[in-house]
DNA sequence: TTGAAAGCGCTAACAC
DNA sequence: GTGTTAGCGCTTTCAA
């Protein structure tokens, strides 16, 4: 019984005595089938353990719909939760509207070897999720060459018929240095990520933008670039600190490099929150319990993945004007930046 | 151009003026195929951006070897990077070994509706690999009705056919304990996860074997199961050291737990480290910046996932004896636990 | 070295 | 309400 053959329309059709085409009809919720006929081959069907051959019903023309969530560079860790939190709003957005969901993968060598198009001609894809992707990707300048709904996760592409879900860094990042400027640091130094990710670009700008408008100088000096990298940040930020002793307070591109930059303070022998204030971005799970209470830009990668897949999910349906909003976040005070100086 | 209708291979065999026969065979790499021919007819399809349809292909017999991960209870969050780890180890080792890797996704719900063996059939599985399962999960109990090579991941299945990638966890845990013995603690208690999970009963037994071993009594109030969660754990904690004013120590099945219970320890103005020694278990990556570094047990999900990948395809490939080991584990000694009481 | 033809499992016109 | 039939795109005998 375990190893028998897959059981076919064909089969169920003769064990119930009718032709293969009133079985499809049944089992594909069709109004034309006499609905005991229908219970009955549902029966049937059941106790052979039917399932339908997708490949053969995708040759019928019936094609499945799919979203597929393509990630860059997948990295065997993901720290801050970023990756795995698109993923599972997308896989749940997807069940929710009953659609089915691919995961995928690629990286820059696969970027410039096999063109976007192909991806999506094989794989059968009716909509497209982009994740992880930096400004200078191949596939982003690839963008038109397909013809089914896409939409890019934390990167503008501006481009008319792609969904940007994103939210707006510049302004998070500049109530953040705001904030800290209110509490009365004067020397705030960044630690972005690197400049090819979008977001550092936004989050350095909002930086600048906060500072111009407090009437404090923007000093070159005062602005390192980690990558992202927790190990990174703290010895950019230990260079940092013993370069320019009137640092009070910093600003990090997220919760991870805030990490390595408060190690860096701590080392020193100053205390995070006094001397120096910190705030990261992100807000991790564990932001809470770190350094006191880290504060951080708080925003929320589940809801991202879920609002682009619902979004792509309607733009299939025919909705073609569907947006997807802003992003939320919200600065989240904890003990790393909450004390005046 | 752009919207053209796919090219099928009958669009390829008449642009090169061969036959579909000829056409499958160049790209297939068949041997009777003129080297030139062939030559022409890839320079052709790649013109033509053709790509061969899956189903087509699958219909005409050519099924390609698919694994699959299925995930079970996916959640919005993934505090531990357990999850995300394994996804990525799986899905690297189907890159490496270069055969077709998919995520599936189910719950408790769908496990009593649909049989597994249906969703095999229905992806058209050449392999499957278990995450996130319970001891009483329904698929776990349908091992035997599917015909493919399965791995689980964390749970200790003990079929024959299957291959369990698991840790020892009570040898880790026996040997975290007996480290706090080692260091003069006496009143250890246990924060354990819930026990539908293997890994907690291990866990936990591990622990009580060390007592034992050590001559120390294993006392019911002294063991609390807060389900692998951080709040819960912080709050059976504090019961727990209301209650019971002797306890030095801590062993928490979970890093995300031994956050809530340091919490707790912290509230009532005592040290961790100190008064109370902590250990942990996963080694979560922020683990060395918590309560002046984790005490923790190391697990590599990622290499679980990786194994888990290259040991089904292995299996797929007809080595029919590959196994497992038992994956490697590491205490890994930090401030929380360093110091003799 | 090439091609004609059969068939994989399914759906969808259309006829009954 | 049910069945007949013609494909969908591809692979694979087998004959040329």
């Amino acid at each position: 019984m375990d190893s028998m053959e897959r059981a076919t329309i064909r089969d169920v059709a003769k064990k119930a005595g009718v032709s293969i085409t009133t079985v499809s009809k049944a089992l594909n919720d069709y109004t034309d089938v006499n609905p005991e006929t229908r219970k009955r081959i549902q029966e049937i069907a059941r106790q052979m353990n039917y399932v339908p051959n997708v490949a053969g019903r995708s040759m019928g023309g019936r094609v499945d719909k799919v979203i597929g969530l393509l990630i860059n560079d997948l990295r065997p860790m993901d720290p801050s939760g970023s990756v795995y939190g698109i993923l599972s709003g997308v896989c749940h957005a997807c069940q929710d509207n009953n659609i089915e969901f691919i995961l995928m993968t690629t990286d820059g060598k696969q970027q410039t070897q096999r063109p976007l198009k192909m991806l999506c001609l094989r794989k059968q894809l009716t909509g497209l999720i982009f994740a992880g992707f930096r400004l200078n990707d191949p596939y982003l300048h690839q963008l038109d060459e397909i013809d089914i709904p896409c939409a890019c996760i934390d990167i503008r592409t501006e481009k008319a018929d792609v969904l940007d879900v994103t939210m707006d860094n510049e302004r998070a990042a500049h109530e953040a240095v705001s904030f800290l400027v209110k509490n009365g640091r004067r020397n705030i130094a960044l630690v972005n990520g690197g400049l090819d990710a979008d977001v550092s670009i936004l989050r350095g700008s909002g930086y600048r933008w906060a500072l111009e408008e407090a009437g404090l100088p923007v000093r070159a000096e005062r602005m390192v670039s980690a990558n992202f990298d927790t190990q990174m940040a703290y010895e950019k930020t230990k260079q940092l600190l013993a370069q320019d002793h009137q640092v009070d307070a910093l600003f990090c591109a997220s919760d991870l490099m805030a990490l390595g930059a408060c190690q860096a303070i701590e080392e020193k022998g100053l205390t995070v929150g006094k001397e120096i204030a910190v705030i990261g971005f992100d807000d991790i799970p564990v932001a809470r319990y770190l350094y006191g209470g880290l504060t951080t830009v708080r925003q929320d990668f589940y809801l991202m993945g879920y609002m682009a897949g619902k979004a792509i999910y309607q733009r299939i349906e025919g909705k073609e004007d569907v947006q997807v909003d802003n992003m939320m976040y919200e600065l989240v005070i904890r003990g790393s930046a909450r004390g005046k100086l």
